[in-house]
DNA sequence: TACAAAAAATGACTGCGGTCAACTTTTCAC
DNA sequence: GTGAAAAGTTGACCGCAGTCATTTTTTGTA
């Protein structure tokens, strides 16, 4: 038979990752080692250089399946109905709260998102793409209420604010924004800024066309 | 007499850092190790450790050399007068090419800048700042200018842009930014977003007062 | 079933960042 | 000048991430 050897290879990459759920859930990432790990999955340390490249590897592997339970909730919660300003404040306050909730782990997964290694580059792509589309749907919506300029594209829009987002994670972690009120405040405020825009409104005689929405 | 032991300290200081200059620069940070840096410098291991808590904060005060430098000769260059767009694309270009010039050395220095520890904060605030300073005259004038509204704390406009920067790094360390030509492109869009607002221009009877500008 | 080739597992090993108890140098009160 | 306390230096040492030559398991073929 063929498949034997697939199966247990499915089995002992679900073995390292319930260890790491386990490990770096009740320890942190930095007291879990890599022989932990494999000792806590029952295979040998080099095994699990086979499954992974590096240590954060597991670790953003980790992430993702917490990442995708956490975003399905949202998605529940979220109603695409809402004002947008509304709306992505709640996305992303959720997200911090559950990226931030142990500092350093959020630490290795932004480092290892927002600037991957060679690596990583793959895995964290893909977790970022992820990301940026489940916003897709409620910039949709609000553009057709118009609440967005017709003429952006989406990806850029998002990106807009998600950039913003990142800027107010850096501002937790250096300590500019100590209390998760400044942090909802600061997101807040930028993310008006950015929707009404940092040059002063044009007079009407200036106004593009794309400006005259119904 | 008192200043022998001081003087003495800030001569293995210097000795540590010109190490890091060398060897950084010639090998690279990862292959750069504190045993060597300790021997260039002619010193013991274990002393590094009285003068820096860890392998990146001495990188951090190698980069807080190197940009000083740059930022003095980008401030000589650059002219508070040209419009805000323009100046800001070029010096946030002109950082992008020196961060990303080595590409590892710019991973870690975002990282530690970005995201710092515990152990690197204060140092990555202090070079945060200064970079966030940099900008103050040449918003400073923008506004005058009428091309900022006046209403704006000028350091979230700053931030507002600082934000959008790190995001386009990111893209350049995700891949998704593969070429310089890209990564100019894309932040004077995001710029320009920035300045005319994502919202729709608000039509005339819903301006604010603050958009009465003379 | 027998067996050789391919795939996978393994843990001793390497090199590194960071620590620390022992040691050396400097300071300063007398 | 003397001696003891304070400051500074040191390299052996620790634990860990990641490697790799060797061993074990699986597969396909006859």
């Amino acid at each position: 038979m063929g498949g034997v050897r697939e199966e247990k290879k499915r089995q002992t990459k679900k073995a390292i990752l319930d260890a790491a759920i386990t490990l770096f859930g009740t320890r942190g990432y930095a007291e879990t080692s890599i022989e932990q790990l494999a000792k806590a999955a029952g295979i040998g340390k080099g095994t699990i250089y086979s499954y992974f490249q590096t240590k954060s590897e597991i670790f953003l592997a980790f992430c993702e399946e917490e990442l995708e339970f956490l975003h399905t909730e949202i998605g529940q919660q979220a109603d695409t109905k809402k004002p947008l300003l509304e709306t992505l404040v709640d996305i992303f306050m959720a997200n911090f709260q559950y990226v931030t909730r142990n500092r350093d782990f959020g630490r290795v997964y932004l480092r290892e998102l927002i600037f991957p290694t060679e690596l990583t580059v793959k895995r964290s792509k893909e977790m970022d793409d992820r990301f940026i589309m489940f916003f897709i749907p409620f910039f949709e919506e609000a553009q057709k209420r118009g609440e967005l300029r017709r003429d952006l594209e989406l990806l850029f829009a998002i990106g807009h604010f998600y950039s913003l987002y990142i800027l107010t994670l850096s501002g937790w972690y250096s300590g500019r924004l100590l209390e998760e009120e400044d942090v909802l405040m600061f997101l807040r405020m930028l993310f008006k800024q950015a929707l009404s825009g940092l040059a002063p409104v044009p007079s009407p005689s200036q106004q593009l066309p794309i400006s005259h929405e119904n």
